[in-house]
RNA sequence: UGGGGCGUCGUCAAGUGGCUAAGACACAGGAUUUUGAUUCCUGCAUUCGGAGGUUCGAGUCCUCCCGCCCCAGCCA
């Protein structure tokens, strides 16, 4: 391999977090440490958008020699469960990224936290409130009037302690009362309305059980959270703008040590879905098969529709880090994959929809093994052989009775190249009594094979082809978008999905060397696409591939123009 | 109409007062090709949401205006 004499460099990212750590590193600051952390509430799947966050988090920890934890944020035992932090630990992992022993939960902090919240009652700085949830909202004012003070506002501090006790013992039932921060009822900001620091939830918590009765709210756990771990830059999404001063709040009220929260713009994809309640939607409606899916943008989605980590991470960089609210296309994140299947699928021959082609001048009985190259674009990928025979199965769509002008595949009396075999030409075209077309004769040329001394010929179209007496039949599903809208989001579930976002073909014909295909395995299926052997449904010796994506196609954009 | 953010090519996104406003994707041409794939060339913002102003010089500084996003959960 000759060295590179590029001077082209892989765009290092410089986005303005980067800058920030930079300018950290260079002022001294936390001793040189970069401390990040991922933390996902375990109420859901990750997804595309996830994993931004996670390649910027442990990205940055990677490249500046620091750390990146793994937090799951799970304050609200109504909502989450055991199911999706395994998920999560499975995607995380697949992605590439290790968090090695820094495995931690909020909840292994709500007894400090619960200190902490004793610290501040006693400091004067948070109360019990008794009114209604209702009462609290009415109370808070709106974005152009201030609120007011509720009337437990000033209630003596060994009240509040025992009071809140009491919470903490399960002595009053759901929602009875709450704590809050006493901070400043007129703020322009409604998170430092007093906002609620503790609710009462009898509820099982997939970690800690029937230990408390009251949780800590997000505002409360995160940031104090942040602090225990040591964390240095606690990197969120736009939507948190507004509770960092909260966020700052607390560290400063406890005076413990205080990280810096970051914000940056979440990810959005055209054709796609990345919300939560919709993605929620999706699977509980039964419009997808699960969260795995392959049409979800789950990180499991992508697993199983057969696209790469590191092309997902190769995405990840190359949409940039920024604070204004952006739409990728999606045709990057394709073009990601491609480029990266491009280099490393092995190329293999499968009809999907096949058309019977007999040679009528190709001895009857024999089988020729000819010799394929499995990558052109990896000579160490190597060759195989493929069966040809008299009868073989070519796409349908490489035939047309009545071509037009640049149609440069079969019809009748034109001649096209069977890769990897011989030059044929097309004699007589058979329909059965509907007037379809079911068989093609032709003609093969026998001194055209392919490597052979006279297969210097050139004719414009090569097809792919399979023998029939070898092929193996096999479910291919083909995917498509899930939203015919390119802003699915503005428009609701059923209307927004695209009705043709799968079609599963079951009679594919398939060269041999797939038969034994192993659940995961990524294929190019010559001029169609790429393909993977099905994680969950396919078996060695009973194939079912998922079309990843197709092939750029030309032809097709030749086509749509007419 | 309170507060917090954001507006540079179709889409992302560099750019932090001084050469003709990076790069990528997309798109459009062309070359090579036994994948109409890949690869390779070429083109693609006289202009930075708008209007004024400061300056020898502004996408970058100032003023005003316009537009978009987020916040009134005992969700995160």
């Amino acid at each position: 391999m000759e060295p590179s004499l590029s001077t082209e460099q892989p765009t290092a990212p410089t986005h303005f977090i980067h800058k920030i750590i930079e300018e950290d590193l260079a002022a001294g600051k936390n001793d040189g440490r970069v401390h990040t952390r991922f933390p996902p509430e375990p109420n859901g799947y990750l997804h595309i958008g996830h994993a931004k966050s996670i390649c910027l988090n442990f990205g940055l920890a990677q490249e500046f020699g620091g750390q990146c934890n793994l937090r799951f944020d799970d304050t609200n035992p109504v909502k989450e469960e055991e199911e999706f932090v395994d998920s999560i630990k499975e995607d995380v992992k697949w992605l590439g990224f290790d968090w090695a022993d820094r495995e931690f939960y909020a909840s292994d902090y709500f007894g400090q936290l619960y200190e902490w919240a004793v610290q501040l009652i006693k400091a004067g700085k948070a109360y019990v409130e008794d009114l209604s949830a209702d009462e609290i909202r009415e109370y808070r004012g709106t974005l152009s009037e201030p609120g007011k003070n509720s009337p437990h506002r000033d209630r003596p501090i060994k009240e509040n302690l025992n009071l809140f006790e009491d919470m903490k013992k399960g002595k009053f039932p759901d929602g009875a009362k709450v704590l809050r921060a006493k901070i400043d009822m007129a703020s322009h900001n409604m998170n430092m309305r007093d906002p609620v620091l503790y609710r009462i939830l009898h509820a099982e918590h997939h970690r800690t059980g029937s230990d408390w009765r009251i949780y800590p709210m997000y505002d409360w756990a995160h940031g104090q959270s942040d602090s225990i771990e040591g964390i240095t830059h606690s990197i969120c999404t736009l939507e948190f703008e507004d509770h960092r001063s909260l966020y700052d709040w607390c560290l400063d009220a406890l005076g413990v040590y205080h990280p810096r929260q970051y914000e940056f713009a979440r990810l959005n994809l055209t054709y796609t879905v990345l919300s939560k309640r919709k993605l929620i939607q999706l699977v509980t409606e039964k419009h997808v098969s699960g969260w795995d899916d392959p049409r979800m943008p789950t990180i499991s989605g992508l697993r199983r529709r057969g696209f790469t980590a590191a092309a997902i991470r190769d995405f990840c960089e190359r949409i940039g880090v920024a604070k204004a609210n952006s739409t990728v296309d999606l045709s990057l994140l394709e073009f990601c994959l491609r480029e990266e299947l491009n280099k490393t699928a092995r190329r293999v021959m499968a009809v999907l929809r096949p058309l019977k082609v007999v040679l009528t001048n190709y001895p009857e009985g024999q089988v020729e093994d000819l010799e394929a190259q499995n990558n052109p674009e990896d000579p160490d990928a190597g060759h195989r052989t493929i069966p040809f025979s008299r009868e073989l199965y070519i796409e349908q769509e490489d035939f047309m009775e009545d071509p037009p002008k640049k149609f440069f595949r079969l019809a009748p009396g034109k001649e096209v190249r069977l890769k990897h075999a011989y030059i044929i030409q097309c004699q007589e075209v058979i329909k059965n009594n509907k007037g379809e077309v079911t068989e093609l004769h032709c003609t093969y040329d026998p001194e055209s094979k392919s490597g052979g001394p006279t297969a210097g010929r050139k004719v414009k179209g090569t097809l792919h082809w399979v023998s029939v007496l070898h092929a193996v039949t096999a479910e291919v599903r083909l995917y498509d978008h899930l939203f015919s809208e390119i802003e699915p989001d503005k428009i609701e579930i059923p209307e927004s999905l695209n009705p043709n976002s799968l079609e599963t073909i079951t009679d594919c014909q398939l060269e041999p060397s797939l038969k034994d295909a192993k659940p995961g395995e990524r294929f190019q299926f010559l001029r169609m696409g790429y393909f993977i052997a099905d994680q969950k449904d396919s078996k060695s010796g009973a194939p079912i591939f998922n079309r990843t994506t197709p092939l750029r196609d030309t032809w097709a954009k030749i086509q749509k123009k007419g």
